[in-house]
RNA sequence: GGUCCAUUCGUCUAUCGGUUAGGACGCCAGGUUUUCAUCCUGGAAAGAGGGGUUCGACUCCCCUAUGGACUACCA
């Protein structure tokens, strides 16, 4: 069948996007993109009890910081023709598949309450409403049509159940796994609709919205694997196998350590974030950390997402959205869960951080000084960040980097105090004050040949001089090199440094 | 418990019957450097186990083990 590309991306919103969730979404937004076909984004709130405020307005956002545009559907302009595109505005049209499926038989209504259903499964072991079980529950296959119409309308509760046929083998074709086979005596017989809130429940909601909103994939999480075949089933008996959907389901993302799906606690539990963007949950008022606020790169996040169960058959490791669309095949994600690495992570954002114009990532970082109450000129800025983000991961990593050339150190570090600052060293730090305060050109060049002369014509230790140096403007045993920090804040900042060095640390 | 899915270095993975099993992250060592990082070079590190099929299996089949998902009037 040759028709359109029409993927969805579906979730629930019942908090912030996690970090698997947008992998889904990613993997969505590539093979659409690759085909030239359409992404949707649709919400699945059919169960009013678990809704979150705030979840839809993250989830739009957050695609949105990452690239990873919405052609139809919510956070939409012009939505589309299929819309609404939540599933709480779309209960009437359900009803119709509803009553559909009821009138052909291959649905019923059952009026078991939660508390009924709880006291069989206690009688019997691996309960399971179905075939089997179905005559023992109250329902419209075993009640009298008078009651089960009376019953209704006295108000009372039902939901309407899928009538699985025992005993045949379903077969869905996964475009990753190949064909899974499923006996239709396992699955149960789904609840559909719920009359309490007039809703659907995922499953149905799911089937009819794919299919009016003319999706032709489906891609989305390997827990889905196992109602497939519910799917598959519930495609037929609404008459749409022809425009059935192909199924795609990806493996999941694992805990980092340990045993299985990584879920939102992970995030605190290990320090990093599950989730693109801070969420502030609104009954505990706790915040869960994002990956934008802790300093990525939306593009390191694609990209290492990318990477977490697919990879392009070749070496490379950096791909930019355009090459991920252009390459991305479902045919080369793999089949097995991956476990969750973060220094990965971290690795990538590296990269990023040193391939972006270092015009980019000096505007970023003013925004840091900013914050911090530091006012510097932006070519001065650009400077020192060309100097230090090679040794960044994070824009934040920066400040870290290169504070001292803001602030002067206050204190000193005491392991380098030790190793570097030695009896002899006030006394050549005095002169160095000296033989800095007479160079007129302070330039990188200039003072490092002017100092090195010095140091040769003294016979002084080369490393002696430059770490009590470094020490005494850093304060502390780290830094680029020493002449482009003094070049950068000046001949009366440097010897200023010097002197307060010789004085605080003539009181150890 | 039942059903389904999966199984190559610690981690992400390449390999689609014949390779010294490759790369990347991380780790270790060396080099560069006035320091710390970065960077460069090198190194250690893998086919879960057992049966088949085959001239030949990481690769195909079966069993076992292990891991995971699902098993709600949640998605």
């Amino acid at each position: 069948m040759n028709r359109r590309v029409r993927v969805r991306f579906a979730p629930s919103p019942t908090g912030p996007l996690h970090i698997g969730g947008v992998r889904t979404a990613l993997y969505n937004y590539l093979f659409a993109k690759q085909n030239g076909g359409d992404m949707l984004l649709r919400i699945e709130d059919t169960d009013s009890a678990r809704f979150v405020p705030g979840a839809e307005d993250y989830i739009v956002e957050a695609l949105n910081w990452l690239g990873i545009t919405i052609d139809e559907g919510v956070g939409v302009k012009q939505p589309g023709k299929h819309a609404p595109y939540r599933q709480s505005e779309r209960k009437a049209i359900y009803r119709k598949y509803v009553d559909q499926l009821l009138d052909a038989g291959l649905a019923y209504i059952a009026f078991d309450t939660p508390v009924d259903l709880e006291a069989k499964r206690a009688e019997i072991a691996n309960f399971q409403y179905d075939a089997k079980t179905r005559g023992l529950m109250a329902n419209s296959l075993t009640l009298p049509a008078d009651e089960v119409k009376a019953r209704i309308e006295r108000g009372e509760q039902y939901v309407v159940r899928i009538k699985i046929e025992p005993n045949e083998e379903i077969k869905v074709q996964d475009l990753i796994r190949g064909e899974v086979v499923i006996n239709s005596s396992v699955i149960d017989d789904k609840v559909l609709f719920k009359s309490s809130d007039e809703l659907p429940t995922y499953h149905l909601a799911n089937v009819v919205d794919d299919y009016l909103m003319e999706i032709s994939h489906v891609i989305r999480g390997e827990e889905w694997l196992p109602s497939a075949p519910l799917h598959v089933l519930l495609y037929r008996y609404l008459g749409w196998t022809d425009v059935m959907p192909e199924f795609a389901h990806l493996p999941l993302l694992l805990k980092p350590d340990g045993n299985g799906k990584l879920s939102k606690r992970d995030g605190d539990r290990l320090g990093f974030p599950v989730f693109p963007m801070n969420w502030k949950d609104a009954k505990t008022a706790e915040t869960s950390s994002g990956y934008r606020e802790a300093g990525y790169f939306p593009e390191a996040v694609v990209n290492f997402l990318a990477l977490l169960g697919w990879n392009s058959g070749t070496e490379q490791e950096i791909f930019s959205m355009q090459e991920l669309i252009e390459l991305f095949s479902l045919d080369r994600v793999s089949k097995s869960g991956a476990k969750f690495d973060y220094e990965k992570g971290k690795w990538f954002n590296h990269k990023y951080l040193q391939s972006k114009p270092l015009e980019e990532v000096a505007d970023l970082f003013q925004h840091i000084l900013i914050g911090k109450d530091i006012v510097e000129d932006s070519e001065k800025v650009k400077k020192i960040v060309e100097l230090v983000r090679e040794r960044a991961n994070f824009i934040t990593d920066l400040w870290e980097q290169s504070s001292f050339f803001f602030i002067a150190p206050t204190t000193y570090d005491e392991k380098t105090v030790r190793k570097r600052w030695k009896d002899e060293t006030p006394e050549q730090m005095q002169e160095l004050i000296q033989l800095l305060d007479g160079i007129e050109d302070f330039s990188v060049e200039n003072t490092e040949e002017i100092v090195k002369e010095w140091i040769a014509a003294k016979g002084y230790n080369m490393g002696g001089i430059m770490n009590a140096f470094r020490l005494s403007i850093v304060g502390e045993g780290k830094g680029p090199h020493m002449f482009d920090i003094i070049s950068l804040i000046g001949k009366q900042e440097t010897t200023a440094r010097l002197q307060k060095a010789i004085e605080i640390l003539a009181l150890n």
